[in-house]
DNA sequence: AATGAATGAGATTTCATTCAT
DNA sequence: GATGAATGAAATCTCATTCAT
């Protein structure tokens, strides 16, 4: 899974035969094919594994304690800087996301791994310290820009500074915030 | 153009061989070797058309005068508008940005159309109209929530009422808008 | 198709590949894929033409006049002699008949144009000419011993002379001639 | 041995793997390959085996005394209920009785455990009980016609009743026997 | 200029067989 | 002796591209 996701998240799908990962990884071509029934379900399989990551990125040394900005900063920057130590996570995943081969329960059991983070926010929503935005709103005015810096960063030279990530999750803050809190 | 459209925002890339395009648009497959030099060519050209039209949308009775925010939320708007109305196009413009057969020179060509907007936000930056954050944050801070949001609304049925345009656009303004300004 | 029938006679199924085919009949690969649209329909149409061959063959030269014995004789004959001069039709069929993969459409299609004959039982049968025996039994009598014969012919070295072709038709014929006719 | 009947006679060549072989019968694939060479081997010692049982099927409660016809009747009866008994036996020997990969070792070898049959063809002839017919013409008049009761009966749903059985028998019997005898 | 039949390289996938455990 | 993971050759089939008409 490593090679295909190295493979993968430099020469695309149909860039990358089924023989090139084989031979990347060492492994006869026929020996994948014990472990996942076909390409997609390859693909399917990386693209879960790194779901999990993600969220297990964004909860470390995470703590219930602290004021609702703090946590919510704490959360931004652990999502971004998880994608820019690991680029070729973030280009597969983006590449990917809405694929026309990636299934349906994919897509549910990566959403399902979500809901820690739903949580916060609706706590925040709760206590007044952010907008009464629907849920997917929030998400959105978050995971956005997340996606277009590390698009910039990555792909565009536009390198991200910590001065620029601390402009930008302020700014982001000050979207979902509420008018009066901090 | 418009049958390759159809087909690889339906089916992708590998869903859509020229021989399909060739007979939906009633066409002969050797025909469309007379105007595209390859399959690359004939999606690049695609792409660069498509980001023509997003700009002339956003830009569609955009006028000079009116504050900041005003101008602001209408740009915003259009674009979100658009890519409301043509879902296709949508989601051929987020499948293929980034995939590894999409020439630079494309992604380059379809940059420079995107000046009139950068002016906007260069004017209010100064009019200290917007916070002093690098250009391509802002961009980050305002497309981002637009392609998150139309993803919901598109693939996982969050459909965009106006109210939830309006609470979004609102708070995209927040996020970059100067502190004291409106 | 007549490519396929020599190679697959002789070499079975699975030791005939598209791309033995291919180079024999001197096309590319990809071309039989643009009018077979894959390897069992190839196969289903060369049944079927060769069961069509058949039955013209049994036809051949047949007329309504004569004794319901010389009837008999000249279709039995016919069809001996059909596949003595194609033995690779021959070796086809009957290797192919009850393959998993031969469709059931095709054994219908190729049941239904044996009706001419069936009609020469049933009428055989009313004038008291043949006994009174199920139109299926009929069939396995006269069919049975013209696979077993040809398959000693072809593969057994058992050749098939006149005289031993004379014997065996009678033979037959005492099997389902009514017993005092003749 | 009788889980590659059971799959051979059901999935045929193809849809029957060595490793599915292995599963069904609940040994390790590896395994298979001390016992027998290779697939070719495991499918022609399959065969002979049948081959043997045929035989001991035919000649059971087989006795010199009565009538030739009745011997007769007895052997053809017995050889048509070993296979409406074991329909899996008759598929499987009908379509690998002629495949490319049924060595002709087996094929010899099969025919010799035929001869306490051809004996009593040999004897039914001398006694003029049966016609002066060379004796593959005497075998493929008895044994055609019980192949093709069978594949009708199998097949075709043409169900093999007893009166079809005495029919078909007698009709077998009127075409070898002699004129006069009965 | 338009066509679409032909091509064959290359992709995915299967499976008989081996061999270290 | 039994196992079954690993292998890679080979099979089927697709499709971007060419080129004679």
């Amino acid at each position: 899974m490593k090679t295909t996701l190295e493979l993968l998240s430099e020469h695309g799908f149909h860039g990358t035969p089924i023989s090139l990962i084989a031979q990347h990884a060492g492994v006869g071509a026929g020996t994948i094919y014990r472990y996942f029934s076909n390409k997609e379900e390859l693909i399917n399989e990386l693209f879960k594994a790194i779901k999990r990551d993600i969220i297990k990125a964004m909860l470390h040394d995470y703590r219930e304690e602290g004021t609702y900005k703090e946590r919510f900063k704490h959360l931004w920057r652990n999502m971004l800087r998880f994608f820019m130590d690991r680029p070729k996570d973030f280009q597969f995943i983006e590449q990917y996301r809405y694929a026309p081969y990636m299934s349906n329960l994919t897509r549910e059991e990566s959403f399902m791994i979500l809901s820690p983070i739903m949580m916060f926010f609706i706590e925040s929503k709760r206590a007044k310290a952010m907008k009464d935005l629907p849920l997917y709103t929030i998400i959105a005015l978050l995971y956005g820009p997340i996606v277009s810096l590390l698009k910039q960063h990555i792909d565009n030279n536009q390198t991200l500074t910590n001065e620029r990530i601390d402009q930008a999750v302020e700014a982001c803050w000050d979207a979902v915030r509420y008018r009066q809190s901090d």
